[in-house]
DNA sequence: ATAACTGCAAACTGTTTGCAAGCGA
DNA sequence: TCGCTTGCAAACAGTTTGCAGTTAT
């Protein structure tokens, strides 16, 4: 069940905050809730923005602090698409094997799978002499509404 | 040759100019002839101290202006790796079918060919409908220098 | 108790822009 | 001459950080 995938997630991070010594906060709890109950990809506004509907103590700063222990966690996924802002994505541990393809327009990001471009990768990191850390696959693309009607924007097009 | 590419780039940026009826200024022709005569991988901030060398008054503004038309003349193309900056890549026109793969800790940028990942996107673009503009596939790894003595950084890893 | 955590506001970084002066066609 | 370009400095957007007060353990 996706559900549980997710309560697992949620139960994972606070695991990590205990192996670091870092304290389970109101703030902290409010977030990982925020980001482990959808499933879309936000950026950091959006999620300040989620997380205030439900606890509006919650700072923009605390925000900004506590994503770069979700990424070290390795439950979130960071992504930048050449945007001034950075993506992240929740479901990053239920399939950690897929890409993302951004809509140049509306922004709406697919996700899909990708075990052959993988592969690929890591054989040329290997040819190269480099030990591939992490990859990133931006593909910009216009997505159908976009090629349709010649334009889509972020609150029209779902 | 290389050589010879190169010029053919600049010649084809200053008709780029001419079809758009802009003007070749002084500084637009340093700024030109600092790009095509590099090979390699450039920030905003390294063509400015590049560019200043050959004429002091090159300012950042221009620089910054200046940017936005090599890109879409496609002579140089744009990568973001996920670093607060930008790269740009003066050998595109060369080679179109060529990916980067950068060193997480000096920022090596290697270039490799991707004929098989490139056919790759464009199956997964058709299949979920959306038309793939560009892409730009981020490999973060570690250089031979990085894993033999744990670190290397931007001035003494070449 | 005490060290980690918080919100706030100021600082920072890379990039963009308004403006008055400069210069290419 | 005309209007595109320039450098400068101020403005911007996203993110980070110092600080004094707060809170989890």
């Amino acid at each position: 069940m996706q559900r549980e995938v997710r309560e697992q997630a949620k139960r994972k991070f606070i695991e990590f905050l205990e192996k670091k010594d870092l304290r389970i906060t109101n703030q902290r709890r409010v977030i990982i809730d925020t980001v482990f109950d959808t499933e879309e990809h936000f950026t950091a506004d959006q999620l300040l923005e989620w997380a205030r509907k439900r606890d509006s103590s919650v700072s923009r700063a605390t925000v900004y602090r506590t994503l770069p222990l979700l990424t070290e966690s390795n439950l979130v996924h960071e992504m930048d698409f050449g945007k001034p802002y950075k993506f992240y994505d929740p479901n990053y541990s239920d399939s950690p094997n897929h890409n993302h393809l951004i809509c140049e327009d509306c922004e709406k990001i697919v996700e899909f799978d990708s075990d052959r471009i993988e592969q690929i990768e890591n054989e040329i990191g290997q040819k190269l002499g480099f030990t591939v850390k992490s990859q990133n696959l931006q593909l910009t693309a216009a997505c159908d509404t976009l090629k349709r009607s010649g334009a889509c924007d972020k609150k029209t097009c779902s």
